[in-house]
RNA sequence: GCCGGUUUAGCUCAGUGGUAGAGCAGCGGUUUUGUAAACCGCUGGUCAUCGGUUCGAAUCCGAUAACCGGCUCCA
């Protein structure tokens, strides 16, 4: 957070770490040496952020990256003159009479009021002290804190722009964002821009490109994944192995169509209350050309698409004991419009499932689990690789339980995570916990059965094991929900997979199940995708990998390397007995040098590479190469496929 | 969606108003090769798309699209 959005408490301040403080310091370093080259400029707020700072300012001048050094130099004349950080508490009058004499965030008084820090100065609350922080000549309104003297910045560098709505609200003035960075000494900064050359190489983007994992065509449409041979074993092989857990613990596949009709999105309530995240409804070509017939304009097709009927409305009102469908969305039946639209989650149609038939308290939990494709119209500017698109497939489930086993389920589904995760490699996680912010309405469902999920989720998180933080306002519109954040072997955290407790849907849909007394009650449901998306998922798995995957994911897991000509046909006779045992083989009979197809074998980062010489050749070996460990020396080929075939069943790593 | 940048061969990239280039990949040939690149030759481009300025546009201008970096959003 910054002094833009919300302001920090007076505890976040203190807990600023040494880097942070550092950063922070830097920030008015380079508002100093901007006021110095260009002293129009206005500046609105310079916190620390993540890896470095930015500071908003607004004026004539475009700042472009030829800019930097001329900043940066000016910046080391700051640092080189080491200014202290002088801190002094002002009253209100005094700040908003600098604040008007342009004279805040600035080097002296100037024609135009410091316009920004005016307005942040009026936004600060009664009694909190306001303070400026100088450093030489330039005063900047600043809660602070900061180090002693502009010396102490060893390392520091002018690293992007972008732009940045004042308070991140479209309405506001749109300003010029630069980034910068800063460490206690030029070591840190070297390991650091290090550490983005070594994320740059592992982007999934390059390497899915690189190593045919995935594909984005701009005739299909942006954010639509198109998976090649080599990410398609990826998938398939992540696919099967979460299917294999997900059955041990008692879960059921199923399958459901990529649509459904809008009515079913109107029970659920995503219709027409998220439709800006939606593909747009498909209307069947009757339909259409009726209104066609009827000159209807497009507003008016929309309304008759998104109303309901009496009936409808009657019953939706009655199951939720409230007026959720209002009275102005009720149209008569000849009036109304259906069409189907691409589903934007696969719930609605698993509830449908359960409702097919009747359903003993005995049946539950019922755990329906699907890879479910699912569409959302993600805003263009968002979409992202394979971790940000508009089509993709969850590793979802909705289990059915009585309220009473609400936590259990959710620590299942915990298990299965870490499953997964220590097979990958990937041994770090926080969880967090997402209430719902008391003083927002876009919650459905009623107060007493919020508590009691929310109670649910904090319950389960605490028998967990691993830490986790509460956030209020981070729950899903119809329930609260517990989300994984993944940290890769690089350091970055990940938020995949989220469970979700609902009481809302089972009423919506009017589900239920028949007691050990015989009555009826209505079971609780739990959404879940622990890896929230394949996409996503594999991703993120590029990465952590930097696209050399362990063994049993490895989409070629074997190369076989004829020395000459003349081993070609024992090359193909082992590739044979691999391809018979399920192994991932080709063999490259290119009439290259070996060291020209050792190359390429490590390039394309295949697993083993067998070589077959004359010597091999002559007593059934092969002399294997791994892409980790080099030369692995010659072995008995029957007896090397057998290891083999048990590492990959195994999924060593 | 908003702001800024980018878009040249399959890939990585040169090319600032005067007939489109390199390396790698691909194809053909020579070489029969032992743990990270043999040699020679050839093919390959409506310079993202559309429009404009100009005697002449990859190059200048405008629009559109995609991508990248941010912002906002994310059931």
């Amino acid at each position: 957070m910054s002094l833009s959005g919300g302001r920090k408490t007076l505890q976040e301040r203190e807990a600023m770490t040494d880097i942070e403080r550092l950063r922070h310091s830097c920030a008015h370093v380079m508002a100093t040496a901007i006021s110095r080259l260009w002293p129009e400029a206005q500046f609105a707020a310079g916190p620390p952020v993540e890896n470095g700072f930015y500071y908003d300012v607004e004026m004539l001048h475009r700042v472009t990256p030829e800019d930097f050094p001329k900043i940066e130099a000016a910046m080391q004349e700051v640092v080189t003159a080491a200014q202290p950080f002088e801190k002094e508490v002002v009253s209100r009058d005094e700040a908003l009479k600098l604040a008007e004499q342009g004279r805040l965030a600035a080097l002296s008084a100037r024609p135009a009021p410091s316009k920004f820090k005016l307005d942040i100065i009026r936004s600060i609350p009664d009694g909190e002290p306001i303070s400026l922080y100088k450093n030489g000549d330039f005063i900047d309104l600043c809660a602070g804190p900061h180090v002693a003297d502009t010396s102490l910045i060893r390392a520091f560098k002018v690293t992007s722009i972008a732009s940045a709505y004042y308070k991140g609200d479209e309405s506001n003035p749109q300003l010029q964002r630069i980034y910068g960075t800063a460490f206690h000494d030029a070591a840190a900064m070297e390991a650091y821009f290090l550490a983005l050359e070594e994320a740059k190489k592992r982007d999934h983007r390059k390497l899915g490109k690189e190593l045919g994992l995935f594909v984005v065509d701009d005739e299909v449409g942006q954010g639509l994944i198109l998976w090649p041979p080599a990410g398609a074993i990826l998938r398939q092989e992540l696919q099967n192995f979460i299917s294999t857990e997900l059955r041990k613990q008692g879960y059921q596949q199923v399958f459901t169509p990529h649509i459904g009709k809008l009515a079913l999105y109107k029970t659920s309530g995503h219709f027409p209350f998220y439709k800006d995240s939606q593909f747009p409804p498909i209307i069947e070509k009757e339909s259409l050309d009726k209104v066609v017939s009827e000159n209807c304009s497009c507003a008016e097709m929309t309304n008759r698409l998104e109303a309901v009927s009496a009936r409808f409305a009657g019953a939706l009102n009655e199951r939720t004991g409230s007026n959720m469908i209002e009275q102005e969305s009720v149209m008569s039946d000849d009036k109304l419009l259906d069409g189907y639209l691409l589903k934007p989650m696969n719930c609605p149609h698993h509830i449908k499932i359960y409702a097919s038939r009747p359903h003993s308290y005995r049946d539950l939990p019922m755990r329906l689990a699907e890879f479910g494709t699912v569409y959302r119209w993600e805003q263009s500017g968002e979409l992202n690789g394979m971790t940000r698109v508009r089509g993709f497939t969850q590793d979802d489930a909705h289990i059915f339980c009585t309220e009473e086993q609400v936590s259990g389920e959710i620590l299942g589904c915990l298990a299965l995570v870490k499953k997964v995760l220590s097979t990958l490699g990937m041994e770090e996680y926080r969880v967090r916990v997402g209430l719902r912010d008391p003083d927002s309405t876009k919650y459905t469902g009623d107060a007493a059965n919020w508590d009691k999920a929310e109670a649910a989720c904090r319950d389960a998180a605490k028998t967990l094991g691993v830490p986790f933080t509460e956030e209020p306002g981070e729950a899903a519109f119809y329930g609260p929900k517990i989300d994984f954040v993944v940290r890769d072997v690089i350091g970055r955290e990940w938020q995949l997979g989220t469970v979700q407790v609902d009481y809302n849907l089972p009423v919506r849909f009017d589900i239920s199940y028949v007691t050990a007394e015989n009555t009826r009650r209505r079971p609780v449901m739990i959404h879940r995708a622990p890896f929230g998306s394949l996409e996503r998922f594999c991703g993120v798995l590029i990465e952590h990998f930097a696209g050399a995957f362990p063994l049993w994911l490895c989409p070629e897991q074997v190369r076989v390397l004829p020395v000459t000509d003349a081993q070609v046909d024992k090359a193909r006779e082992y590739e044979a007995s691999l391809l018979d045992r399920g192994v991932r083989v080709t063999v490259d009979a290119s009439r290259e040098k070996l060291g020209a197809k050792i190359r390429l074998a490590q390039t394309e980062k295949v697993f083993y590479m067998l070589v077959v010489g004359a010597r091999e050749a002559s007593v059934e070996s092969v002399s294997v190469r791994s892409r980790k460990r080099g030369d692995e020396g010659v072995k008995p080929f029957a007896e090397w496929l057998r290891l083999l075939c048990e590492d990959i069943a195994e999924r060593k790593n």
